[in-house]
DNA sequence: CGCCTGTTTGATCTACCTCAACTGCTGTGG
DNA sequence: CCACAGCAGTTGAGGTAGATCAAACAGGCG
């Protein structure tokens, strides 16, 4: 469960929030200066290492905030030792569930996660003075809506093929988005999550997982520069393989959102 | 699809916000009279049709609201026609997305339903006005994000038979919460789905669906009164099989929520 | 009464799971 | 600098839950 790749710095704490990496993205990116400042005096930063748990399952959260580096993975578990997991959150995703005592899921850190929190009362108090802060959690909750859905489909009726293909694109248009370019044949990304978190993701064992990495591998779809690091040789083919609808990615299918 | 059990009246418009059905749990329920009253001025009902398509998938919608009465699902569907029921929503939940000109799913009428619904841009313009309107649409999107992880968990890694007994779980869980009175043997509600709509909630076909309901009929945990008619005899063995947590549903398991 | 639609039941097929062996990397210690 | 332990990932062989295809059945309605 360690040496994830590509751990990110955690050297220098941003600590003024305007010079925050996730400043435009993350639930204060509707906030005024102001507004801003008084965000400011009560946040906090916390670090937490790969496989570390952030929230447990029903647990009493004291505190919630955004990611501002590293991924953490949310998860549901059956008691006989099932596991999905039901969310992936990136650099500016909110963690959390404000107005509720606590959370119907597990949040684990998958690589170094440095997490901007705020203690809940204190964020709930900002929640109801502040506007702006409140209409960009409901937009951001929308959206995260909106991908639950999406997953719910991915989980109830694609076949293993589609869900890998479906997952590996998510990443490509995650990291195209990253890297202010366009889609391309060539694009190259780290997998963030081991072949057993991505079985628990896509709702299928690990044995598939690998199969259908060799599989592509195989057909020239993709290339594995190594176990953690994906490079698409034909995007075209791996977003036909996905079966999603064109709809659903505004006008191109292979537009960085 | 038409003749669906349990058709509701529809007779008599409420018309004005405080005889409203949905008054204590829609979107707004925490409205001060004042604002009611400003709601009540550009609010509108519309009426459906059982099967009649609400919202089309990617259409850009000019209304959203609350339903009032009848039930409606939400559809995510493949090109080749493969289909994922993504929500099921009932009277006091909130249809459309605000915020976002277009919905990623089609929503359709499953029995004959009454919507109370607004212009999107007046009802955008009263969520910047009233912060309790945009307070319970927070609290409301983010219940729904819970149940939609919820059915993540159904959807990747139960088994056919947990998840019959889940969805009927949920729907024992609110007939009892509807009638006021606690969870227990003999407890009967209509299912307001076709075997195919709850096929396609569950993320199987409709033969498997239909071998599960005989198979719980058949060890005398359910009766069929009729196709459309539940009635639950062993409703602790009805909840083991769902394997769900019991966390989940607050303490004891079969209290009504 | 016979048609239409929704549902049940049966027989077979298959994608994925399970169990098990193997590979290859990485780090550690002789 | 090699040996080898430990672990993540891959590959193989066989089993199974649920899909698919097909036919019988039941209730409502003209």
């Amino acid at each position: 469960m360690s040496n994830i790749a590509s751990i990110p710095s955690l050297l220098n704490v941003p600590d003024r929030c305007s010079d925050c990496p996730i400043r435009n993205r993350a639930v204060c990116s509707y906030s005024t200066p102001n507004e801003l400042a008084e965000l400011d005096k009560i946040k906090f930063y916390r670090d937490f290492d790969p496989g570390q748990e952030i929230v447990g399952e029903g647990e009493m959260t004291q505190s919630l905030g955004s990611i501002v580096e590293g991924v953490v993975a949310l998860h549901k578990v059956m008691e006989d030792g099932r596991r999905q997991m039901v969310g992936l959150l990136f650099p500016s995703d909110f963690l959390g569930r404000p107005l509720r005592p606590s959370a119907p899921y597990d949040a684990v850190a998958i690589t170094q996660v440095r997490m901007c929190l705020f203690h809940r009362s204190q964020f709930e108090e900002m929640l109801s003075q502040q506007q702006t802060l409140e209409r960009r959690l409901l937009e951001m909750m929308l959206d995260e809506l909106d991908a639950a859905r999406e997953w719910m489909l991915l989980l109830g009726r694609k076949t293993a093929r589609e869900r890998l293909a479906s997952f590996l694109m998510i990443l490509a248009r995650r990291a195209a988005a990253m890297e202010q370019k366009a889609m391309s044949d060539g694009l190259t990304f780290a997998l963030p999550l081991t072949r057993e978190a991505i079985a628990e993701y896509l709702g299928i064992t690990i044995e598939t997982v690998s199969r259908q990495f060799s599989s592509l591998r195989k057909e020239g779809i993709i290339a594995l520069d190594n176990l953690r690091t994906v490079r698409v040789l034909r995007l075209a083919e791996l977003y036909e393989i996905t079966h999603d609808d064109p709809a659903d990615f505004g006008d191109g299918a292979l537009n960085s959102a």
